[in-house]
RNA sequence: GGUAGCGUGUCCGAGCGGCCUAAGGAGCACGCCUCGAAAGCGUGUGAGCGUGCAAGCGUUCCGUGGGUUCAAAUCCCACCGCUACCGCCA
């Protein structure tokens, strides 16, 4: 949710930010008219509550034989004040809605439009010049044995698979990786649960415009979560944490879960895009205006992560109508998928400003002592994707697969050979 | 899954219908005392919302949500959590 005191004094920044994100603008003025509704509400049923208490006092010390008349005009007041209770509810209804229906403020320097509109800030790596025709990862996976989607399939359904031997490794020599790496920058690694109730998975702002892509357990009323993200933003919710030795950060290695709802055809092959996969995923505290340059070091780990995968890669700089609602702003990496003759986002880097953490209630304390909103921050590490430019970038004429050299101490070889 | 007990401020803990604007203690902060410290003494010590330039004022919050009442931390109902015991279980 978007800061109100910044809604009333600048609302044309807001309707700028509508506006570069190809969003409706007149949500803003439904916001301002219902934020003066909520507070005329409020002072109304202040006053009432106000004068009942204070009468009733004068019920409790008044005479026996007054008191009924006095019970007469308490009766009035009480359903004043009932009145006045339900107006302020649904005032404060009213607000919320209107307040969730606007996306996080875009930071400044975001590029408008949509999906097509974000701009390249850097190329590194050359794709692969190939003298042969290279296997998509899944001939790959299977010529080494790693992969088996038509086992996952039977057992699981569509978008299911099993990694088998080296395909199992490696992910897990990536993960660990991943988390070492983690660990050096001062990460503190977390296993969360990837069940989340229904206040957490709405905090995390996944239940709005994401609701179909959320398994959801009706029986136990619980979601599963497609990101580590999930938890982590909710394990200090309601909170006031302590950044004054800095941000608090988290590196939560978990299984996702994603529904792909309305994906149907896209990516069918392979597992570029599954329903249950792999991540270790960076979350960020800070105070808001260390945000910006914590965002820049994620996207710094991130790029370290596929330097040492050896793998040609872009970042871009996603445009303002492709953020999703909580991001002010978002980067990705692009990973070269030769077979594809495209670049495939590999990781992504968003900064949440204080929109999310003001919905979970997160804050901390400024040099006054007073509480203040935090911003929230998360960027992907190493996930089960990430083995298919692993794969495919490294292949040789034989089927067989090189191994990154940060990756060859954890899987005990540098090639990965087909099984005869 | 069942039964019982319990959920109060940073923490401990009292309170069992109106004077709760939540006792008392601990902790913390500041001041006094001291060469310095401890002890002692004094003062202060939450969050949200509204209003105001501000000091302040008003209101909400005693696990959560409903209800009873002129009035609820206090009574009633449901739910959640914790603890103990019983049952079941990888």
């Amino acid at each position: 949710m978007i800061d109100l005191r910044e809604l009333r004094e600048h609302p044309d920044v807001v309707r700028a930010s509508q506006r570069a994100r190809g969003a409706d603008e007149s949500l803003v003025d439904s916001l301002l008219s219902a934020d003066a509704d909520r507070r005329a509400a409020v002072s109304r049923a202040d006053e009432l509550r106000a004068e009942q208490k204070a009468f009733g006092r004068t019920v409790g010390k008044a005479p026996k034989e007054e008191r009924p008349a006095l019970l007469e005009r308490g009766k009035e007041l009480a359903a004043e004040v009932k009145a006045a209770a339900a107006a302020e509810t649904a005032a404060n209804e009213a607000l919320t809605a209107a307040h969730k229906a606007i996306p996080n403020l875009i930071i400044d320097g975001v590029p408008a439009g949509g999906e097509d509109d974000f701009v390249t800030l850097k190329t590194v790596g050359e794709p692969r010049q190939f003298d042969f025709q290279p296997l998509d990862h899944l001939e790959l996976g299977e010529k080494l044995g790693a992969i088996d989607m038509e086992r996952g399939a039977k057992v699981s359904g569509a978008r299911f698979y099993f990694l088998r031997g080296v395909g199992a490794r490696l992910q897990l020599a990536l993960l660990n990786l991943a988390i070492g790496k983690a660990l050096a920058h001062g990460f503190t690694p977390m296993v969360p649960p990837v069940l989340v109730k229904p206040e957490t998975m709405e905090g995390t702002g996944f239940l709005g415009e994401h609701a179909a892509e959320v398994y959801h357990l009706g029986d136990d009323d619980l979601y599963l979560v497609g990101t580590s993200e999930v938890p982590l933003a909710g394990y200090h919710a309601g909170e006031i944490i302590d950044l004054n030795d800095g941000p608090i950060r988290y590196a939560g290695w978990s299984s996702c879960f994603r529904r792909e709802a309305g994906s149907y055809g896209k990516d069918t092959r392979g597992i570029i895009r599954v329903h249950q996969f792999d991540k270790v995923e960076m979350f960020v505290y800070a105070r808001p205006e260390d945000a910006a340059a914590q965002h820049e070091q994620l996207l710094a780990f991130e790029e370290d992560m596929l330097q040492a995968m050896e793998i040609p890669y872009r970042v871009i700089d996603v445009a303002a109508g492709d953020l999703g609602t909580s991001a002010a702003r978002k980067f990705d990496c692009e990973a070269w998928v030769p077979t594809q003759n495209a670049y495939r986002e590999l990781t992504s880097t968003s900064n949440c400003t204080t929109f999310q953490a003001r919905r979970l209630g997160i804050r901390y304390r400024d040099e006054n002592g007073k509480p203040q909103v935090a911003a929230t921050l998360n960027g992907t590490l190493a996930t089960t994707r990430w083995l298919v430019a692993i794969l495919e970038n490294h292949q040789q004429e034989d089927g067989s697969v090189v191994v990154p050299q940060a990756l060859q101490p954890l899987l005990g070889t540098d090639v990965l050979l087909p099984k005869q």
